[in-house]
RNA sequence: GCCGAGAUGGCGGAAUUGGUAGACGCACACGACUCAAAAUCGUGCGGAGCAAUCCAUGAGAGUUCGAUUCUCUCUCUCGGCACCA
């Protein structure tokens, strides 16, 4: 290890300190250093090569604790007394402390990650020194890109690797004495985890929260991978700081946005830091305004000015001046749409500007004259970068679209309208109402291009004070409308609630909600992940599935949960129609079923049929006449006779020639046993209070069709009076439905494992390198049998982590998620403790994940709907010089050092010493040697430890310090303010060493609070104390109140302002003793100068103020 | 640009219902032990001054008997978001 330089003839330990990081050189001290005068003086006497043997000899006696051999007779203790392993055990209160697991990288553990298994490692010995049945427990979070990319580079399996770290990260753990549950450890590569992961995407897709789409992702080109919308930080791969394009694919994508609102609003039940909560918040972006459609006229104006233009589908714009209404269905409106959340401008709006991708542009291609200029403006913004187009916020570009105009529909003013790259496509409908004199970024357009500017809101503190100037001219506030026609002088609150409903009214707009949240895109091109467990069949694909609903009496395709469920299917690929059947109001079972006759020609593939109300018996009817194969058939309501329920009906108000309509479509019988044969799969849905129908009469009546019945509460019919928007419940009879020939594998033959390939490389295509292995892509289709192609997309590394803390509940569960009763008792996590790098997304996904879980019972309801009770951050590690760490520049501190050199208790309570948790502290070489000194000092203090005299021996105020103590170092723990903490021991310490002899107990109580921090030394002490089991049985101390109060106090005293002297005093000294004592001072007399003194101010226990 | 946090000795930091600024640790200086070094122990350690004292918590103002703590203005640093309508 050292070397003597051949020239010097001093030892080697004069010239060198240990080996510092990262540079691989001895540090080499500079012999100019200006030490003492007596080191240079004696220096120059010393004779060479003869004090090696001197200092053996005369080393001081005093021996050091040999941390090396402690550390690890306690770690192996530990781990074979299973301290650490737990069970449910209901008879005592659980504590479950996670921290966040490791990514095991090549380059081994970092000194972050000790921080934060530290902090949980107290909390968690405190805990069970408190009585609870402590959870701590660790894992790997294996799959991930930087171990796939070295891979790469060395043609080795990414398997091989990541068994090799973990086998690093583990000895490095346990070289520092977590008290982890080791017994239950697993990673997220490990087949029997990662079949729960892909259980979980299964889940996902049955419930309809999983699709696949084609879509413009954000492509890394240097990983070659999409990435999440989440993982592009300013238009660069978070990751390795790649280029980031746009790129069309197919993606699975998970419908995240459906939990954004839970997911805001059930915030306000978890203990979380303000700031992660905020920036959950921020980061789903919730705004609340309205949507508003404008119409669009052709120029020259139209005859009909301020009347909505509408256009049929099909044809590329109307001509000049011409009104066309179209089809309620399946028409393309001339309208457009924007999202605002300050409705209270409508009467400000002075111009529109769409963004360059809006369709309204391809749509009145023709009718725009300068289609050109449009043209060349939109692919010169196609052309930016993502930072170019940041870049160049400052200035804003724009093109109009002449030829088209606008118009307002509170005003019915004809306004411009332009295409400019300020609008995002991906956020509101792509399309905006600009009013530059309430809007920033309208303004500095409008004033770049001369557009009217029209105020419409009038600041009220403006009013009030006339001096106060606003910053700008553009005012942003609330206030007091103006120039609003009649709603001039509403409160800007006010005016909004007026206008959304006015709009509402109108049929031109409606109140919305807003989220800057997407859905997240799940598909990964890559190797190294949990592949996704589905399978293309291109049979079933060609198959297709048509999905038909008829509607109920009076009832039509635009309302009750149709629409929504429109938009579900088309999402999923299937054919749907939802046909509008004539003379809803009158209607007649035979017009209905020939106007179904003649859609029939238009199904394809297999054939899902939905009665709804009286649409059930014209289902059944329509089925029958024309002997149609039904693969499923679902009926919500009564298709006969006897189980309509017409006393119900009556009584809900309907009259009597509404109930010959019932009898008309319900009187005569289907003919159930060819019903049966014909419908592969029948659901009747029931309600208990369903005024059409009676469900036990209705279990008689659909006896022969042998259906499956599905009872709601207060669903099954009608719920909320008529019409409601969502009804999700109905997914599930969709689910194994081919999602454009998607078919997910049978949960019994999960996992898909992860077959072994030789090439990782991924392709520039965009394929993942998985699409190489051919033997394993090809497939049974799980539906048909015929040949099927696997999935070649993986999921991204988020999806093992989201849900690894349910698994520590259960590990080793081989038939399910986690047991529930297990789950019941362990969940959620009390404390979860990581870095503020996570607490966006990981944080968000693992929320939305639970609570989907939650939603499907996998996890039991006792365990609440979020997944941690309390979230806290600690601060990053940084280089030294405040540098963050990375092994580019070099300065990457390796815990394993500083074990080696001053053991695990020594790194522990450096880390918690260095500085306070939550924020980010340079790592101080030097600043190790004060905490391991300290440690030294406790082991000292051993010899002054009287062992046979337990009576009153040592002071009073050491014992008021040692009360002080304890109660400090619980409280700072529980606040993670452990630097304070060891601070607090460091004075007892202190202060146990100037007294002559220590009490045992005394000491022991030190040795017990200091435990949790320096487990391996206390332990060794503990039991050389003549205890026989481990400290962690010991209980936690409490304090003494009556002994934490001194007998004596020192008052400070202040004359008119000044501090001039201080006093010691007895604690039980009266305010005017006190004062007299203070007034008899020689040195306030000095100050007083023979003055009175006006004011004598006395703060109890602290100082007395005198004012002259 | 917006949101959030912060700025205290040579360094990491402590102290807030407004009440003795600089705890604890590092570094440094001197001393003890030693032939000597390391380790250890002791003393000192914000600045100016021989001292009495004065000045000091990013800068400037204010409230108060008293402000690191509260209010206002400004500067800088860090973190998050970033044309989100």
């Amino acid at each position: 290890m050292f070397f003597t330089p051949a020239s010097s003839g001093f030892p080697a330990e004069v010239f060198f300190l240990p080996k510092r990081r990262g540079t691989g050189k001895m540090r080499i001290l500079d012999l100019s250093f200006p030490r003492s005068a007596s080191w240079r003086r004696e220096s120059r006497k010393t004779i060479p090569g003869s004090r090696v043997s001197a200092r053996d000899d005369k080393q001081k006696p005093m021996e050091k604790y040999n941390h090396k051999e402690i550390e690890k007779k306690w770690q192996k203790i530990w781990a074979d007394q299973k301290i650490f392993e737990v069970e449910v055990d209901e008879k005592k209160p659980k504590f479950y402390g996670l921290i966040e697991f490791p990514y095991p990288s090549g380059d081994g553990l970092h000194t972050g990650h000790p921080r934060s298994n530290t902090a949980m490692d107290i909390i968690c010995r405190k805990r069970k020194m408190e009585g609870f049945n402590v959870l701590y427990p660790i894992g790997f979070d294996s799959f991930g890109l930087p171990t796939e990319n070295y891979a790469i580079k060395m043609g080795v399996n990414p398997k091989i690797i990541t068994e090799k770290n973990i086998q690093i990260f583990t000895r490095q753990l346990k070289s520092l004495g977590f008290g982890f549950d080791w017994s239950r450890v697993f990673s997220t590569t490990d087949e029997d985890y990662y079949k729960w992961t892909q259980w979980i995407f299964l889940q996902m897709f049955k419930n309809g929260l999983a699709y696949k789409a084609k879509e413009a992702i954000n492509w890394c080109t240097s990983c070659k991978v999409g990435l999440a919308n989440e993982e592009v930080v300013n238009g660069k791969c978070e990751r390795c700081g790649g280029e980031v394009v746009q790129k069309e694919k197919e993606q699975w994508i998970l419908r995240i946005t459906k939990y954004a609102d839970r997911l805001i609003d059930d915030l306000g039940t978890v203990d979380y830091l303000e700031k992660i909560k905020t920036q959950q918040i921020n980061w789903i972006g919730r705004s609340e305004g309205a949507e508003v459609d404008f119409s669009i006229t052709t120029t020259p104006p139209s005859t009909a000015v301020g009347a909505p233009l509408l256009r049929k589908e099909g044809i590329s714009s109307p001509s000049e001046g011409e009104v066309v209404r179209s089809e309620r269905t399946g028409g393309v409106a001339d309208t457009l749409k924007v999202f605002t959340t300050r409705p209270d401008t409508l009467f400000g709006a002075t111009f529109m500007v769409v963004a360059p991708e809006h369709e309204i542009i391809s749509n009145f291609e023709s009718r725009i004259s300068n289609f050109g200029e449009v043209k060349k403006y939109i692919e010169e913004s196609k052309k930016k970068t993502d930072i170019e187009r940041t870049d160049l916020a400052k200035e804003k570009t724009g093109v109009e679209l002449k030829g088209i105009k606008a118009i307002n529909p509170v005003n019915n003013k004809e306004i411009p309208i332009f295409v400019a790259d300020y609008v995002l496509m991906g956020y509101g409908t792509g399309a905006i109402m600009a009013v530059p004199a309430h809007d920033t970024r309208d303004y500095e357009f409008a004033k770049k291009y001369g557009l009217e500017i029209v105020e419409v809101v009038k600041d009220i503190k403006a009013l009030k004070h006339e001096n106060i100037k606003t910053k700008e001219e553009c005012f942003i506030g609330d206030g007091v409308a103006i120039n609003s026609g009649e709603f001039d002088g509403l409160t800007t609150v006010e005016f909004k609630e007026k206008i959304t409903a006015w709009l509402e009214e109108k049929g031109i707009g409606k109140k919305t909600v807003n989220y800057k949240l997407h859905d997240w895109i799940f598909s990964r091109q890559r190797y190294w992940g949990e592949p996704i467990p589905m399978v293309y069949c291109e049979t079933c694909a060609k198959k297709k599935t048509t999905v038909l609903i008829i509607h109920g009496f009076g009832g039509h395709s635009q309302e009750n949960w149709f629409p929504w469920f429109k938009k579900e299917m088309e999402a999923r690929g299937i054919n749907i129609f939802i046909p509008d059947m004539p003379n809803t109001d009158s209607p007649k079972l035979e017009e209905w079923l020939e106007s179904l006759e003649k859609l029939k020609d238009k199904f394809a593939g297999d054939l899902m049929v939905i009665g709804h109300s009286l649409g059930a018996p014209a289902a059944c009817k329509f089925i029958e006449k024309n002997n149609l194969a039904v693969k499923k058939l679902i009926l919500v309501g009564p298709a006969g006779k006897n189980c309509l329920n017409l006393e119900g009906l009556r009584k809900a108000g309907f009259d009597e020639s509404d109930l010959e309509v019932a009898k008309d479509f319900c009187g005569e019988e289907p003919d159930w046993k060819i019903l049966n044969k014909l419908a592969e799969k029948k659901v009747v849905y029931l309600s208990e209070n369903d005024p059409f129908i009676i469900a036990s009469d209705a279990k008689k009546e659909y006896k022969a069709l042998n259906p499956e019945f599905i009872v709601f509460e207060n669903k099954g019919h009608f719920n909320e009076g008529y019409g409601i928007k969502e009804f999700p419940e109905i997914l599930k009879e969709f689910a194994e439905l081919e999602n454009n020939g998607w078919v997910p594998v049978p949960e019994n033959e999960l996992p898909v494992v992860l077959p072994e390939i030789e090439d990782f490389m991924p392709t520039d295509s965009g394929d993942s390198p998985l699409a190489k292995a051919t033997d394993w892509i090809n497939t049974k289709c799980p539906v048909c049998g015929g040949p099927a192609k696997r999935e070649t997309d993986v999921m991204p590394n988020w999806a093992g982590s989201n849900w690894y803390f349910i698994r520590y509940c259960d590990p080793k569960n081989n038939k399910m998620m986690v047991d529930p009763k297990k789950a019941k008792y362990w969940l959620p996590v009390d404390w979860y403790n990581g870095g503020m790098e996570h607490t966006t997304l990981h944080l968000l996904y693992s929320r939305f994940v639970w609570k989907f879980l939650y939603d499907i019972n996998a996890v039991p309801r006792e365990c609440g709907n979020e997944p941690y009770k309390k979230r806290t951050a600690h601060g990053m590690v940084l280089g030294e010089g405040g540098i963050k760490m990375s092994k580019s520049k070099g300065n990457v501190i390796n815990p394993d050092d500083y074990v080696q050199k001053f053991g695990a208790d020594t790194v522990r309570l450096y880390e918690m010493f260095m500085g306070p948790f939550d924020q980010q502290i340079p790592w101080d070489d030097k600043g190790v040697v004060g905490v391991y000194r300290f440690l030294n000092k406790v082991w000292d203090l051993q010899e002054k430890v009287n062992r046979n005299q337990k009576s009153e021996i040592g002071d009073k105020k050491l014992l008021t310090l040692l009360h002080q103590t304890i109660k400090k170092v619980g409280e700072d723990i529980e606040n993670m303010r452990f630097n304070t903490a060891i601070s607090a021991m460091m004075i007892l310490v202190n202060e146990m060493e100037k007294q002559p002899e220590l009490r045992v107990t005394d000491y022991e109580l030190l040795i017990t609070i200091l435990s949790p921090f320096a487990p391996h030394l206390s332990e060794e002490i503990w039991s050389q104390l003549g205890h026989k089991k481990s400290i962690l049985f010991e209980s936690w101390p409490e304090y003494d109140p009556k002994l934490i109060v001194a007998d004596e106090i020192e008052i400070g005293v202040q004359i008119n302002g000044k501090l001039r002297d201080a006093i010691a005093i007895s604690i039980k000294a009266s305010e005017d003793e006190i004062k007299s004592v203070v007034l008899a001072s020689p040195k306030v007399k000095k100050w007083l100068d023979g003055k009175e003194p006006k004011k004598i101010i006395y703060i109890k226990g602290k100082i007395v103020s005198i004012v002259v």
